[in-house]
DNA sequence: ACCTGAACACCGTTCAAGT
DNA sequence: ACCTGAACACCGTTCAAGT
């Protein structure tokens, strides 16, 4: 009796928390293709169906785990700034920096509402500034959508080509040769496109793709100001 | 893969257009998760394995009923409009009721460029529209890009939703409640969120969907056209 | 309460063999 | 040239049984 040890409780190995932390990890080296209950439980040194004790699906499972990076956005610094303008920048451009951090969460966002505790932080937030700008309530809303869509949209597409560029990185010679004249039949047959040298081959530098973003965001912001200001002018 | 020659046709059961266009009628009906190389052989009365010989994974597949939805937005009426504004916002629309009409190509557009040959074409149509309207070069590109990204971030949240809301139309009891639960909360911690309705509980009507979406469009066509015409201004 | 072990029904892909 | 048949390695999920 002596020797038999105090019953404790029994010290769980896993948990809902660490359980999101791993599946960010797996996302995030491996992409969405590379999660599997099996990888995720493997390196939690567990047995897949124990994962199922903590979580309903793998689907919920990624869930949790989209608004889990959904809270990497740093909202506070945006909150003390004073022109308003300058806020909602700095909110949208932590968003697409989070997003492009973590583009597997991109494709998830098209396929259920993100209703999350940090999605709805940020969306109040990103409210707040609009009414403090001067936004009445009819407005405020339609103001979020269009500035979060932009948002979105800005990420789908940076996403896409940097999927891209990392899979041209692997590619072989001969893939290369392919793509190269598959380049120069999209210059005869749609000169516009291949003049637009931005959306053919676009440099692989964030400041530009950061650039690109704000200059977007800003002609919105004014679309919507002006709006706001002379709504019957259209 | 654009450049690859399909095969030569003999007496075949099986080509990339079939194979294709089952595709798309698997991803309609089913969705994205319910596709699978055995259902669509199976709709083809063939075996799994046959369709490697006319395309080489189950992704290329898919780009190639990507591309082949996108195929059907229709540019031609956009083509014949004397305004500019007019002709944009068309295009847009149509682009957007294709994407509604076939939500499961909205989480491909992050996971890779849309390069097709009917992807080409809208984007050199929509490049001549600006060109014409007297973006100049510089600003040309700029301009497609923010246009499509809110297009494409508009179908986007509203996909999101549809999809959310088909998902409460299959829940139970037990589910609505929790969800009505849920969404009281939402409004003791988020009081403007509560307030902007159509971010909370959007109606499900097609036209008042329609009409947010172009007030979005039209603001940022504003705002790029008094950059425009006035860059300096910021 | 929490996890194991083993099973089930399904995948994408390959490839020798047939025609 | 085009397709079959069968296999391989992997899935998500379930659940009785253990502790």
């Amino acid at each position: 009796m002596w020797l038999r040890p105090e019953r404790r409780v029994r010290d769980r190995r896993l948990s809902r928390e660490r359980i999101v932390r791993v599946v960010v990890e797996v996302l995030d080296a491996e992409g969405h293709d590379g999660l599997s209950m099996r990888r995720v439980a493997e390196r939690l040194g567990v047995t897949p169906g124990s994962l199922y004790w903590h979580v309903a699906t793998k689907d919920e499972m990624v869930e949790l785990a989209l608004d889990a990076v959904l809270g990497e956005v740093d909202i506070a610094a945006a909150e003390r700034m004073a022109d308003w303008r300058q806020a909602l920048l700095t909110v949208a451009q932590a968003h697409r920096a989070v997003m492009l951090r973590h583009r597997w969460m991109i494709p998830l966002l098209s396929t259920r509402r993100t209703l999350g505790p940090n999605a709805l932080r940020a969306a109040e937030h990103t409210l707040r500034v609009l009414s403090r700008a001067g936004f009445d309530e009819d407005m405020l809303d339609a103001a979020l959508s269009a500035l979060n869509q932009l948002v979105v949209g800005a990420v789908v597409f940076e996403s896409a080509w940097r999927e891209g560029a990392e899979a041209a990185g692997r590619a072989d010679d001969h893939q290369r040769e392919e793509a190269a004249e598959f380049a120069r039949r999209i210059g005869e047959r749609h000169p516009l496109l291949a003049a637009a040298r931005f959306a053919t081959d676009p440099p692989d530098r964030e400041d530009v793709w950061a650039d690109r973003f704000a200059f977007g965001f800003g002609c919105l912001l004014n679309g919507l100001e002006a709006y706001r200001s002379a709504p019957e002018t259209r």
